[in-house]
RNA sequence: GGAAAGAUGGCAGAGUGGUCGAUUGCGGCGGUCUUGAAAACCGUUGAGCUGCGAGGCUCCGGGGGUUCGAAUCCCUCUCUUUCCGCCA
């Protein structure tokens, strides 16, 4: 969420950057900023009040002592009132706080300036574009019907054991899972980045945390009977482990990676975007996550970013990167790169990464400090980044490497699978 | 699942109704000494809100209550640890 100072130090800019997001936000500001003020006053009130009723009970303490009972007994008669008048105040103290907290986590996050304006994910900007267009023979198969022709994956037999969304991998198929899993695991961790092993479910305050909850429940599979939520990814835990953290300057940059299985409700989603691996209620993914102080953390993004791109280069795919613009990226984020291979069957890019600086806006509601040359605590800034989502890597692979003699393994994966073709 | 104990500052650990936002130790930071370091010694060291400032207010797991006054007493919830049972 972002700070009341944010929100309030420089008005226009937060209206004219909350724009770039579609947002109009004029009317939401001016609340806040009338709530905060009211809160200020209360505030000034009951603390005078409450001030008074401590100086009257030290009072009291030393009239007993001294035994001047009669002092003390009229003493005591002065805090009934003010009593009364602090539990009012109090009260509207407390309501003009949530009121106003409950605005504040309506505002999604600044886009930074470099955010492209635009609402839909035709204004996406392509960065860059690289790998080796694939060249298909007539009648290429779509990647579902690979793992048919293969048996690789069995999406019926998850319907059976589970429901749609949730394949069985089997034999080379399990294999090339296991085996990418082990690979992006390795390659993040050359990079620097310490590996992870999270709790795939979470409590309430970690949903909390990384901005899952209380928006975006419905996209979470909940455990009722414990109250813990799977995790949509691994950010998730991750994130968290810094909540409520107050870190020293010279922690930074935390750099961290996990490989989790991912969980996602997917309510609402239909049609050719389901199909296969495009879409599913459980997959696989290796993240990476940084925290970073606020000076560097744009770097740190440049970084991830280059180094996401390294893997998808050894993996020989044709890939893009997107820079999104206001209306297509996440309400936590400041600023998105996405990451699509082209799946040349299908004839279509599909996002295989998101790398994202959220600055101080997850680390708000974390808590998520450090302490300064002057010993003053602030906000760090988190980033984080998938390296990689599996199912679609896995799709642009089978689809993209197909030949009459079967399906090619990339060579930087093939120390990995321990064989060369499927 | 059963039983017991507990939750206090970065950590350890005192504090059982009033000069307690909290003794002390460790750690951290600054300094003295040293060619440098260690040791020793001295000083300093929780967070948030509010105020130009002096200062004021809140916080001892969460919520509620008793009291002029609560870390301390009462109720309640959550969590943790230990033992027993079950179990990969």
């Amino acid at each position: 969420m972002l700070t009341i100072k944010q929100i309030r130090e420089n008005k226009a800019f937060t209206l004219e950057r909350l724009a770039v997001k579609g947002v109009d936000a004029k009317e939401t500001v001016d609340r806040i900023e009338a709530l905060d003020d009211e809160r200020k006053s209360l505030q000034g009130e009951l603390d005078a009040c409450l001030a008074q009723q401590n100086a009257i009970a030290k009072e009291v303490g030393l009239l007993f002592k001294q035994g001047k009972k009669e002092e003390a007994e009229a003493a005591k008669q002065k805090t009934a009132e003010l009593k009364e008048q602090s539990k009012g105040l109090e009260e509207q103290f407390r309501k003009v706080e949530a009121d106003l907290n409950a605005l504040i986590v309506t505002l999604p996050n600044f886009p930074n300036k470099d955010v492209p304006h635009g609402l839909t994910a035709a204004d996406n900007v392509v960065v860059r574009t690289g790998g080796p267009m694939p060249n298909l023979p007539e009648g290429a198969l779509p990647h579902w019907e690979l793992a048919k022709k293969y048996d690789l994956i069995d999406f019926e037999l998850g319907v059976k054991l589970t429901g749609a969304g949730f394949p069985v991998y089997k034999g080379k198929g399990a294999a090339l899972q296991r085996a990418l899993i082990t690979f992006f695991l390795d390659c993040n961790t050359e990079a620097g980045y310490t590996e992870m092993m999270p709790p795939l479910m979470v409590n309430e305050a970690s949903g909390f945390g990384t901005g899952q909850l209380p928006d975006k429940e419905g996209q979470m599979y909940h455990v009722n009977l414990d109250n813990f939520y799977l995790i949509p990814t691994a950010e998730v835990p991750v994130t968290n482990i810094y909540r409520d953290v107050i870190l020293n300057e010279s922690d930074f940059p935390i750099k961290m990676t996990a490989y989790t299985p991912c969980f996602r409700r997917e309510a609402g989603s239909y049609g050719k975007d389901v199909r296969g691996l495009n879409r599913l209620h459980q997959f696989d993914k290796v993240e990476i996550v940084q925290i970073a102080h606020p000076d560097h953390s744009y770097e740190a993004l440049d970084g991830m970013i280059a180094h996401v791109e390294s893997i998808v280069k050894k993996l020989e795919l044709p890939y893009r990167i997107l820079r999104l613009c206001g209306g297509d990226m996440s309400f936590t984020s400041a600023i998105t790169y996405d990451f699509e291979v082209y799946s040349a069957a299908q004839g279509r890019w599909l996002e295989v990464s998101s790398v994202s600086n959220f600055e101080s806006f997850q680390a708000n509601r974390l808590k998520l400090r450090y302490r300064d040359a002057h010993k003053k605590t602030q906000l760090a800034h988190t980033l984080n980044g998938s390296s990689l989502a599996l199912p679609r890597i896995v799709a642009a692979l089978l689809e993209n490497n197909q030949t009459p003699e079967g399906i090619r393994i990339p060579a930087a994966l093939v120390p990995y699978t321990r064989f060369d073709k499927i």
